[in-house]
DNA sequence: CGATTGCAGATTGTTGACAATCTGACTCCC
DNA sequence: GGGAGTCAGATTGTCAACAATCTGCAATCG
């Protein structure tokens, strides 16, 4: 018998989730005040477990915190989306490297990846361009976590709390996402984790990080990505298949 | 008349600090509870700001946090230190790139990476092995600091709070450092920032984590290090000038 | 009339009290 | 003797009241 855990989230945690939410569905803009004991009154808690959420919220860089003034909500620009990207890039190709040192495509999680791949074929989430997003990175995680680094997966993680967020503040269309394409290349990638082929592992990567880009910025014709994008991947050695 | 401004840190803030300071001085060690009602009282404050301050400590990773069951200072590995390494090197690289490709060297802010430099030859310095810890880890935030990345300085930052303290409570020996190497080191960084040779600027970077991750590993002969920073930096490209 | 000062309202920061939860020991029963 | 049930103590989670701080506006002064 398995049973999962109550894993009932803290109340500070449902208070930034429910802010999320509302940034989500549009109803809290960039700039607008996050006042305590509004939103306390709101959700019927008191302002202590309000506090702590909002704190959270900033930590997440959602929420710009300035002392004794009160919490606004972040208003970020492409750029921010841009270097969330160079970090995912960055930081999820040292978490597949080691992840393949470590022979991950024969962990017993590997499968769990498999799984949330699987849920990206779903009508329903293809349907909700904010539910492909979140599918979408949730399977990237779970490759992620293979590495067992956890701070780095937690870096990671953080930013793909913050994407879903951005989408919907800077009005990214990611309607007309290529969703075969996107598949194709996550299968892909999980085919080359699978034969540890590293040089093959990093250009899927890459490849994916750079549609997911340029996807991203057709709203954004101005926008500055020549040569961002084109470091080279953390690949190469690394082996030595080390690592008890 | 130019006044400081107050920059008077939130009392949260100030209490994570003297737990920090607490595990540095080895009164506080590693699984120790740090029971909010009993640090309130010990620094005459009330529970909130303590709660807040263990909250900082907790995202930080220096403290570990369970539901209704308090936390307790966490109990870092030398594999964490490794994994705050990795991080620091791949994301290090990044910043430099980047500050690179933003001629920083021309930056104002470039003269206070100097300054924090020269901090590295004081004598009082240099006789207190965490001190120099400190002022090298300042040193190397202030380049950072010039790329204008804010999310990727920030993780930077908090990695670099976090070394002094894994330091402390692994009981590296950090005593036998080469003070004289790491200060030509880091002037042959400053050198090749300036003139904008990246590979000279990688190399130097990479030879610096090497170097200290060497340093660090005397007391622990059995760390698993082959291959593990043999990465390849993220050079290269990242050129055209661009940027706005 | 422009700049400074003082003030009222709004909001955050802090506090102490109360409620909910967890831990560990003890008892009881089979 | 081992396991379930019970309970007290310790500790965290939550709350509402109070204190400190900030903002913007109006009054004041030169």
């Amino acid at each position: 018998m398995t049973l999962e855990p109550l894993a009932d989230a803290s109340t500070a945690e449902v208070v930034a989730q429910r802010i999320r939410d509302a940034i989500l569905d549009g109803n809290l803009r960039p700039g607008d005040r996050l006042i305590e004991a509004d939103i306390a009154a709101e959700l019927g808690v008191s302002r202590g477990p309000v506090r702590e959420g909002i704190r959270l919220l900033a930590a997440e860089g959602l929420a710009i915190l300035r002392r004794n003034r009160g919490a606004i909500v972040a208003s970020p620009t492409f750029e921010d989306v841009l270097e969330v990207y160079i970090l995912r890039k960055g930081l999820g190709s040292l978490a597949l490297q080691h992840a393949m040192s470590l022979d991950a495509a024969s962990a017993p999680e590997f499968d769990d990846a498999l799984v949330l791949l699987s849920r990206l074929h779903d009508p329903q989430v293809q349907a909700d361009p904010l539910l492909m997003i979140e599918a979408d990175l949730a399977f990237q995680g779970s490759l992620f976590d293979l590495s067992g680094l956890e701070r780095i997966t937690g870096v990671l993680d953080q930013t793909a709390r913050d994407i879903p967020v951005f989408v919907r503040m800077l009005d990214i269309t990611y309607d007309a996402v290529d969703h075969a394409g996107l598949i194709a290349r996550h299968e892909h990638l999980v085919t080359a984790l699978r034969g540890r082929r590293r040089d093959e592992v990093m250009r899927a990567w890459d490849d994916h990080i750079r549609t997911t880009v340029g996807e991203f910025s057709r709203g954004y014709p101005d926008a500055h990505l020549e040569g961002i994008f084109d470091l080279p991947l953390m690949h190469h050695i690394y082996d030595r298949s080390s690592h008890s």
